[in-house]
DNA sequence: CTGTTAGCGCTTTCAG
DNA sequence: CTGAAAGCGCTAACAG
């Protein structure tokens, strides 16, 4: 039940040389001749030695930790990105610790400074729906941490952004509906301070004008759409607003709500109402053939995110110029004359 | 772009006292009178101090970090578990550090090791599908960090678990696919080497018998239950057994697969097949309301195995005795003619 | 209640 | 190429 206390120390003292060539060795410098490396190699597998990571990093004031901060892990989307940015991590040598602001900007504010106390060497971050500023941000910038945002972003400018051409994505799913005889579009809008929203909203609505169709903002139904928020715009719809023939969710969770709300309704999917929300790609899998939607692809701007990231740890101190990488969206149509589902692996 | 280096021995300096002193204040400790602690608190917040948690987790030895190793993030148990640990640890003090095996045994040795190497205070663990013993946990026992096994498990004892009640649930599903009128139900069957799917081949078969069903082993179907594997499946069962018109799938990924090739042969679903698999409950929600599910609560397990992990840690340095956690799942039950789906929280 | 002292285990000058 | 020595920033005896 003993904690194993091989020290550097301890096996100099079993080779009856310094502690510091040890410390040398088992860092592989180039300082250190082959022979003695060997000797001492062999001797700390035989001690069972491990490397105390705690007082290396303290020495080294680096911990080969990047913090991430998202709203909430389970959402697909989510979980998929940070799947992309562990491996990646991975890859590189780093460890990922991993939170969750569940939404809420205090919980976000604690976070970065939790992750700037333990010394991670970078941020990833997902602004919460509350997050209207970087103000909470200054704390890393001033200790030097690089951060990367992604998918969700407020528009200051000076940051590094990996994002999704939100407009384009959305303009492509309204023009989608259009050309499959839609004439009354209605829109499930999220919080219109992220600019995320926005740019959804705006492809919404240039989309509609390109073919030349009137934007009607009653068609637009405002929420944090949760599934609950689909059902319910999807109940408003249906007493209210009878005119409506497609919809398009700013993401997949209240596409759901709705599709599944207007199926209870024997409602025919996509043939009475089209619907295509945004969403992440392999979720579609599991969501309804008859959902069209629009590939956030979360795996990929997780990958891309780190990636970014670890450049710019590498470039410390000199810091490079801040990057934006735009992602393309591409629409995934999808129905159950379809021979086999798009599979996706075991995820 | 400096680092933010105000140490104890700054304020103290500058309060003409000792670090010790700050040490202890900034600890709260009742040794030091409330009048000094407010002026070294004032002073603190004034010089913009902030914690080396590196050298205070160099000097205890301690960390305040549990080590999460789980096969794959992006599937939704996992992920829920992962929700569920985060909130927990964040409650308690303890940030999460987390990883995944990808199902490769090499790589959860690995990551052991790199936790271990990181003095995580605890582990917690869901064994990758190649992991038959424990041998590789051995360090983690060694350097005495306790462990909680979640969900997957080997059935060695002497260890914390927290686990679902695989055999009742797997019981329970086939006995309702009887009830509804099922006489010849095929299993989509996980690798028997895990002690999990043996338990839910093991409910599957006990239930035919109760019922008075023979067990028929070609109605059996081995795979590593990705969703290509369902589509197979099902493929296989129109192909070669027409007269299955019940299916058990170990896992709802498989189950998914199956029943999205199956309707796109149009086949009714639950009538002329009805499907049955185990599966995380919000996950549900997304998937066919067709699709009777056996709940496995992943977030309920994550905070309770968070919860066992913690006690485990608090009772260092003398153990508690290994405890087993069972949760009894529910069937989840839902159909078109509901009125409203199951609604989950924007997950 | 506060100060003194001695490290945690490692890395990194600086000498030789 | 290797050794000696200093110290990262904090905590925890032990005195007083």
């Amino acid at each position: 039940m003993q904690t194993n206390n091989v020290t550097i120390h301890d096996i100099a003292a079993a080779l009856k040389i310094d502690s510091s060539t040890v410390s040398r060795a088992l860092n592989n410098s180039p300082r250190v001749t082959q022979k003695t490396k060997q000797r001492i190699w062999a001797k700390a597998q035989e001690m069972g030695y491990q490397r105390n990571v705690l007082a290396s990093n303290l020495r080294k004031n680096k911990t080969n930790t990047i913090g991430v901060i998202i709203p909430r892990i389970s959402r697909f989307f989510f979980s998929s990105a940070i799947e992309g940015i562990e491996e990646t991590a991975f890859e590189n040598g780093y460890n990922v610790i991993m939170c969750q602001s569940l939404e809420k900007l205090e919980r976000e504010t604690n976070l970065v400074q939790t992750l700037v106390a333990n010394r991670v060497d970078g941020i990833i971050l997902s602004i919460s729906m509350e997050t209207l500023d970087y103000e909470h941000m200054e704390l890393a910038r001033k200790n030097g941490i690089p951060t990367v945002f992604f998918d969700r972003h407020c528009d200051i400018p000076g940051n590094n952004n990996v994002l999704l051409n939100d407009y384009q994505g959305s303009f492509d799913a309204t023009d989608h509906l259009v050309s499959q005889g839609c004439r009354n579009i209605a829109h499930l809008a999220g919080p219109r301070d992220l600019k995320l929203y926005q740019n959804r909203f705006n492809g919404y609505k240039e989309a509609l004008e390109k073919n030349g169709l009137p934007f009607q903002p009653d068609l637009v139904i405002d929420s944090n759409l949760m599934e609950e928020d689909g059902a319910n715009a999807a109940q408003k719809i249906l007493e209210t607003l009878p005119q409506v023939d497609g919809i398009f969710s700013a993401n997949d969770v209240a596409a759901v709500g709705a599709m599944q709300f207007l199926k209870g309704k024997n409602i025919k999917i996509p043939d009475e109402i089209a619907i295509v929300g945004f969403s992440n790609g392999p979720t579609s899998s599991v969501i309804d053939p008859a959902l069209t939607t629009v590939d956030q692809s979360g795996k990929k701007m997780g990958r891309l995110a780190t990636e970014l990231l670890i450049k710019q740890i590498n470039a410390k101190p000199i810091p490079l110029a801040p990057e934006t990488i735009i992602l393309e969206p591409t629409l995934i149509q999808r129905d159950s004359t379809q021979k086999k589902p798009t599979i996706h692996p075991n995820t």
